[in-house]
DNA sequence: CTTTACGCCTGACGGC
DNA sequence: TGCCGTCAGGCGTAAA
């Protein structure tokens, strides 16, 4: 499932094809995903081109003079551009028809991933309203990671993966930026001082930033807008890497689960 | 309040 | 070859 790296690239890839065009028919071939794909949506979204196509955290958001479409890919989902509507195959869960012929396609066996239609502001549907600043923002630093970290017990892992602390950070790079960084994926969070986590911030910006540039990760299905992989994948340097050595220190890389996910990391340089 | 465990789903893979 | 257990990029919710 795409982290915000790979939504990020998502969302550059289909930006061209959807600014100022216009939904002329939405077809919805399967609404159970996390939550019911709206029954009015095609009512939503018909007859008002999109003005934005934008991304909150793993959220895009797609503007239109009425409101917003928000998508989530949860675990599996994809989102292509199609010339059309032909050539349907298993899980291609919505379509929506344009007005330059093209299709954008949502694709999702696992269904945890979401279409909804927010009016109003989107910042404030509940979804949205706890997240955690943008990792690129000038509110996400040390000094954020720090304070809020201050009194905590559970393993940093999962505090940087915590949507409310900062938002994007999902199991693949929360391993790199923790290796990249130095510091044990389950050390308790409250216990790392300002330095760590000034070196922690740089890492997270510096991993994500590195993904983007490469079109994301390809791991299982992740794919771009015309269903090519990233490449980011030739860069990690721990995840997946179980029994491999460090290529700082050469130890054996391990795989431990913390918080449920399976964390990699290598015993020697990360502490 | 924090922290943990679970469930939602399908598909791929490894062991037997 | 088939069956079964495990695991997979997320995240809301319930419970302790």
């Amino acid at each position: 499932m795409p982290e915000l790296p790979e939504v990020e690239t998502i969302r550059r890839g289909i930006s061209p094809w959807l600014l100022n065009r216009t939904v002329t028919q939405v077809i919805v071939r399967q609404d159970r995903l996390r939550w019911p794909v709206p029954p009015d949506l095609e009512s939503c979204l018909i007859g008002r081109p999109f003005t934005a196509v934008m991304r909150r955290a793993k959220y895009l958001l797609l503007k239109n003079a009425a409101g917003w479409l928000l998508i989530h890919l949860g675990m599996s989902g994809t989102l292509r551009i199609l010339e059309s509507t032909a050539g349907v195959t298993l899980h291609d869960h919505v379509d929506l028809l344009l007005d330059n012929r093209r299709c954008l396609r949502l694709n999702d066996p696992r269904r945890f991933g979401a279409v909804l239609w927010v009016d109003g502001s989107p910042e404030e549907h509940p979804l949205l309203a706890h997240l955690g600043p943008e990792p690129f923002s000038e509110a996400f630093d040390g000094a954020l990671l720090y304070a809020r970290s201050r009194g905590r017990a559970l393993a940093v892992k999962n505090f940087i993966m915590d949507q409310r602390i900062v938002v994007g950070v999902g199991n693949i790079y929360a391993s790199e930026a923790l290796f990249r960084a130095g510091i044990h994926p389950a050390r308790p969070a409250g216990r790392i001082s300002r330095a760590r986590y000034d070196a922690l911030a740089v890492a997270v910006r510096e991993v994500l930033s590195a993904a983007i540039e490469a079109g994301g990760t390809s791991l299982r299905d992740f794919t771009n807008e015309h269903g090519r992989p990233g490449y980011f994948s030739q860069q990690l340097l721990v995840y997946g890497k179980k029994g491999q050595a460090c290529v700082q220190c050469g130890a054996v890389i391990r795989c431990e689960v913390i918080g449920q996910r399976s964390s990699y990391f290598c015993p020697h340089c990360q502490r």
